[in-house]
DNA sequence: AGCCAGATGTTGACACTGTTCGCATAGATG
DNA sequence: CATCTATGCGAACAGTGTCAACATCTGGCT
């Protein structure tokens, strides 16, 4: 899984894949220790390379993380599609909806760091283009489930998904055992799918 | 409405109320610069001040933080007491969606950080006090509106109103022309409790 | 009134960060 | 082989959070 080759002495003077290296560490620096733990620095010691070495690959800190947010929209996006397979259309939304806040949950600080305001999406093509990459699916759902009012529907869907898995993230949402949080999401999103339905006109 | 007295200059050692200065310069560099410009020593420069004093007052810049966002959240409060005042109650749920919504959009930088990750709202008794304050009334109404399902009302409507907020502010939704967005919220909204009606038994 | 204790603000310092510069080296290319 | 370019190094700058020691003010006691 890591590309970093060599963990802390390396004998050449290149490392070989240093920017996914870079990648690499600055994920699992914001596994252990949140955003702020995410310096260009502690990355490159990690790396065992010199403070410097990663502007050769990155303009900035903000442009390392936006490479880090990209790399997580590509595990969202296959998450999302995982979730759906094997499953008739008509569960895709309510599969898709859990699937999202499974991902914001087990995946705390990369779904923080996706959806960070610090991030500039417009400015960061390989970044906007996984962004969007993930959210097509839903929408896609969203279509095929109300047809006649697409945009309002994907819209909705997307915020409450998007809400839920941001309230459960920052433990706004938490007088009740973990192991019924699913069974709430599943419910939540369920019954608001149904809604859609008896809606439809 | 602002309460530091001497702007740059000031011949007294003494300040006079130097903690509600150095917030209100928070607030002041929040919404200019973003989170990422609020620190103590640009803080402590904007009320003129030097740069250990603002640690008689706040224990680090975390703390600053909180206590910008628990002035966020009192005004948040507020503005969702303020959007059910003189409505029926069949209307308390939708009206208080769309200024929750509009809320965040109208105080975006506070808004982030008022929801941030950085924020530890068990560690700060007022923080948490003023944050459970606003989500009270929401609960409230969503209570009224589904006596049967109080909890799971509740968290949906949060989930959904707070997910549009966030997605706006993030500029995900962007595709439409900024006067429709009010409509589009209010549209969500109302369907939405409208959903909530229908599915009540 | 006069004095003292505590609260409040100042100065100076340390470690750490992002970022840029010029230099060194390795690998590819002719 | 010679050279060119990409890549890594080292030193330096300004800016930051934070702390400790010192200075000054203010309220309450006698």
């Amino acid at each position: 899984m890591s590309t970093s080759i060599r963990p802390a002495l390396r004998e050449t003077y290149h490392h070989g894949d240093l920017r996914a290296a870079l990648v690499d560490a600055a994920l699992e620096a914001l596994v252990t220790g949140g955003e702020a733990k995410v310096s260009l620095r502690e990355v490159a010691r990690r790396v065992g390379v010199s403070p410097a070495a990663p502007y050769r690959h990155f303009k900035s800190r903000a442009d390392l993380l936006a490479a880090v947010a990209t790399a997580g929209f590509v595990r969202f996006r296959n998450a999302l599609e995982d979730a759906k397979a094997f499953l008739p259309e008509s569960e895709h939304l309510a599969a898709m909806g859990s699937a999202y806040v499974a991902f914001a949950r087990h995946n705390r600080a990369l779904f923080q760091l996706m959806f960070s305001p610090a991030l500039d999406k417009d400015g960061d093509a390989a970044l906007k283009a996984a962004c969007d990459a993930s959210f097509a699916q839903l929408v896609e759902a969203a279509f095929r489930e109300r047809g006649d009012d697409p945009y309002d529907t994907a819209v909705a869907t997307w915020a409450l998904v998007h809400g839920l898995a941001q309230l459960l993230n920052d433990r706004q949402i938490l007088n009740l055992d973990p192991g019924r949080i699913d069974a709430l999401v599943a419910g939540i999103t369920r019954r608001f799918v149904e809604g859609l339905r008896a809606a439809r006109r």
